[in-house]
RNA sequence: GCCGGAGUGGCGGAAUUGGUAGACGCGCGCGACUCAAAAUCGCGUGCCGCAAGGCGUUGAGGGUUCGAGUCCCUCCUCCGGCACCA
């Protein structure tokens, strides 16, 4: 008897799929849809790693679970390619990104190609490619005619090592994402893009979503509804009004001061001479500081007085205008009216020696320290002090002052959101040309769509100098006279990554289609998608994608540009969802002796040698019964033999076991066989690969202590076994005489019967301790158990007296107190 | 600081609506095969006991219940996210 060498095995299947092209999906005639997508990979030129097995192999087994199932899967793959590391190659080693993604993406494939995924190879998509990029760009016009992108001069996250600026979400610490390097804040003019628009939408929509809790929560924190007042401050002496955003209009009546963020644009009005000498240093130390330093909340605040003043709305009072950084120039209106009841404010005022006043006492207890000021009282209260809204409750009086204010017209009641538009510039070379150009007047107009695409100019320079690689090139600048006119020139940034991956799962779909359509005998059929983002029937039917699996850490990026898009592409006529993911689930991360694995430290676990040892059937099964997938886990080698074992052992038993002969299995082997289905069957849906696994182990603990095995219970079993380990699958189905792939078997169902037996363990408890396990007929009654119950000797010695409580759980246990 | 999640043997982890805690696997121990080792197979693996049986037990403490890993309260620890958001 050989033992199983998963070598030749492997290969064979993958092969004989790719000939059968087992896995090319006919998006167009499909009819039970399901939408099989893990998150694209960055091609890197390092080799795969234990997380892309992490995240792609248990996604591909749940894909041939739903196969099996019945569903028409769509499972691509393909390539996230834009971005910096290409580029930094590139600076570092003069070859152009796009020969070094090219080797990448092929070595890449190569090795996708061996975990023995199920992924539609026609549909792929490589986002650095012009027949990809085409589509970023395209998406760019429609926003831009939409009014949705558009151009302003802010002050952005600037990255000084890798030279560009960084959307919000990339620089969250006050650090760059990719390399650490603290960010500083630089005035530019950059595009971006409305997502501020669909805030509420954004919102709203997570409530019908299947995704983490969690991650929808982190979602709804990101985009930061707050709803409040907006009231509005005269400035002494001048025809200014100053807004401000507040959640807490009940302590109104405390405000003293006001405060201003540094660069707020009326502080150059509102100034007096006097004071802009102190008021212009401090906006130049601000600017100096890091957004590390700026945000460092240990920090003590600073500020200066503008020796402007405001007027009270409500008591008509002066009060002192201040600049401090401790105030967001990009949150609500980037100034702050200051009292009491505030912590900063109050720590503020008393370094400052500015003067407070506390409207607010707590609705019990003692109010004698926040009267003298020795107390910062932060909560709801009772106001006092305060005019005719004296004496009501926070809440109450937050509604009523605001109506008195919108009566007065000095307020209105405001929804302020958090989240901020998607700065989409980025000063690097190695992505998608934003499609503009600019008249000899400096207007931007988009370049027509005929001219899609845009191409990625190839005469440059790779040196990140602050300015986009894209200017030295001479051919760029040619091209854009040459179809506009003398003196034009094109816009020199590149759009953010996240712009390619924004949209990519409708180009797989689309690509999906062409490509059928293409391999098809004559008479050639014109693909549908040939000339649109997507073809709109085709879109109905395959979006939102079902399941979309990926990292946690794309919570407030990738997978919020994505919703953001689908929903615009809605309001475009393109689409027809609102949601690009109607179910989302997150794999857990390998650490490596508990730390994270990374290149820099030298910890990352290749699976290269575990794959060539024990093959991918092996490796993927033993990462996903490691735990459950969305946990993640630590990485031992050790376990890994279980897995092998166990293979090992399913390939002698049903290769030495089978009988051919006989259709009527043991008892206790049919027995076992159908609680594998029930419980694999279990496992799979709630994607507990971990416990499906344990349950063919289990079952196959039985199968083997039997006599024989028929033909019919190995080849369930080798149904069951199919999605976990494709190849022995394939090769024991084979070796058992069954037609087909395995994979296009139908997934077996479970008897019920089969999985009574004749007779029931009962538990006898006394006084909630076991004392006896009873066996009983599995017809027995509620009486017979407890006679028999009684009956037993264990039990008399403890059953003193007449039991109080006689409790029966039917075919579970039976419990006496005395 | 705020918001989430989680604490179960030597290890990874199982456990329907509250119903035999520790499935499955790793590791370890003993045995078989072997000149020997590896591999493989068998048995064992919370504690006491030859056994029958007894006792203990899910981060700590308390509560509800015939019965709690599971529900409630208090606390501790770890992990993740946000963090001057007015």
């Amino acid at each position: 008897m050989q033992s199983y060498d998963p070598s030749g095995v492997e290969s064979k299947w993958q092969e004989a799929w790719g000939k059968a092209r087992a896995y090319s999906a006919d998006v167009a005639k499909a009819k039970k849809p399901y939408y099989n997508l893990v998150m694209f990979p960055y091609p890197s030129g390092d080799r795969l790693h234990v997380g892309h097995w992490y995240n792609f192999a248990p996604a591909d087994t749940h894909g041939r679970y739903m196969r099996m199932k019945g569903y028409d899967i769509f499972e691509p793959m393909g390539f996230d390619a834009f971005g910096l590391p290409a580029e930094n190659h590139a600076v570092k080693n003069g070859v152009h990104p796009d020969a070094f993604t090219d080797k990448n993406v092929a070595t890449m494939i190569k090795q996708l190609k061996r975990i023995g995924c199920m992924y539609d190879w026609d549909a792929m998509v490589n986002t650095s490619k012009p027949e990809y990029y085409r589509w970023t760009q395209w998406l760019f016009l429609q926003m831009f005619q939409r009014k949705l992108a558009y151009k302003k001069e802010a002050p952005v996250n600037w990255c000084p090592s890798c030279q560009t600026v960084l959307a919000r979400e990339q620089a969250q610490d006050g650090t760059c994402e990719r390399c650490g390097t603290p960010v500083i804040q630089k005035p530019l003019n950059q595009w971006f893009w409305k997502i501020t628009d669909y805030a509420q939408r954004l919102l709203d929509g997570l409530d019908g979503l299947d995704w983490p809790e969690k991650t929808k929560l982190m979602q709804r924190n990101w985009i930061g509804r707050s709803e409040g007042t907006e009231v509005h401050f005269a400035i002494d002496g001048t025809t200014e009004v100053l807004k401000i955003f507040t959640t807490r209009v009940d302590t109104l009546f405390g405000c003293t001061f006001v405060v201003l963020a540094p660069d707020h644009p009326l502080v150059e009005k509102i100034t007096p001479k006097n004071h802009w000498g102190a008021v212009h240093a401090y906006r130049e130390e601000t600017k100096k500081k890091t957004e590390l330093q700026r945000t460092d909340l240990n920090k003590e605040k600073t500020g200066v007085p503008t020796g402007a003043f405001a007027i009270h709305p409500a008591t008509g009072e002066k009060v002192p205008v201040w600049i401090a950084d401790f105030v967001l120039a990009h949150y609500g209106t980037g100034a702050v009216f200051a009292d009491a009841h505030d912590e900063r404010d109050f720590a503020f005022a008393k370094k400052y020696g500015i003067p407070l006043k506390p409207t607010l006492k707590p609705e019990s207890g003692d109010d004698g320290p926040v009267r003298r000021l020795e107390e910062c009282f932060t909560g709801d209260g009772v106001l006092y002090d305060s005019g005719q809204f004296t004496g009501l409750h926070s809440a109450e009086a937050r509604k009523k002052i605001t109506a008195w204010l919108e009566d007065e017209g000095k307020g209105r009641n405001v929804v302020q959101y958090r989240i901020r538009d998607w700065l989409v510039s980025r000063q690097r070379y190695w992505g998608a040309p934003i499609p503009v150009v600019y008249d000899p007047q400096g207007k931007p107009h988009p370049v027509p769509e005929e001219h899609l695409p845009w191409l990625l100019p190839t005469d440059v320079e790779f040196k990140p100098t602050g300015e986009s690689p894209l200017k030295h090139s001479a051919e760029f600048k040619a091209r854009t006279e040459k179809l506009f006119g003398k003196g034009w020139t094109p816009e020199y940034d590149t759009m953010d990554t996240f712009v390619c991956s924004s949209f990519y799962y409708l180009r797989y779909v689309a690509n999906s289609e062409q490509r059928t359509a293409n391999s098809e005998k004559k008479p050639a059929r014109v693909p549908r998608t040939a000339y649109r983002l997507i073809d709109p029937e085709i879109e109905r039917k395959w979006m939102p994608v079902s399941m979309y699996i990926g990292g946690p850490e794309h919570a407030c990026m990738h997978l919020i540009y994505a919703r953001f898009v689908m929903m615009a592409l809605k309001d475009f006529g393109f689409a027809s969802h609102d949601e690009p993911f109607k179910k989302l689930v997150h794999q857990g991360f390998i650490t490596n002796k508990g730390a994270k694995m990374s290149k820099s430290k030298g910890n990352v676990v290749s699976p290269d040698a575990f794959i060539d040892r024990h093959g991918s059937d092996v490796f993927r099964m033993y990462l996903m019964f490691m735990g459950p997938f969305t946990d993640g886990g630590d990485w031992s080698d050790t376990g890994i033999k279980g897995i092998d074992r166990f293979v090992q052992r399913v390939w002698r038993t049903l290769s030495e076991k089978v009988n051919k002969k006989v259709d009527q299995d043991e008892p206790a082997s049919a027995r076992a066989l159908h609680e594998a289905i029930k419980r694999v069957t279990e496992s799979m849906d709630a994607l507990h690969f971990n416990t499906a696994i344990s349950a063919l182990m289990e079952c196959l603990n039985v199968l083997e202590k039997g006599s024989g095995i028929s033909l019919m219970t190995a080849q369930t079993y080798i149904r069951l076994l199919a999605p976990l380990a494709p190849h022995l699958a394939e090769e024991l189905w084979e070796m058992l005489g069954g037609k087909g792939f395995v994979i296009d078997q139908p997934w077996p169902a479970f008897d019920p019967v089969l999985l009574v037996s004749e007779s029931m363990t009962i538990v006898v408890q006394v006084n909630g301790k076991v004392r006896a396990n009873i066996e009983v007929s599995a017809r027995a009654s509620k009486d017979d158990v407890l006679t028999a119950a009684k009956e037993n000797e264990n039990v008399k010695k403890y059953l003193t007296g007449t039991p109080t409580k006689e409790i029966y759980v039917p075919g579970k246990l039976v419990s006496f107190v005395i």
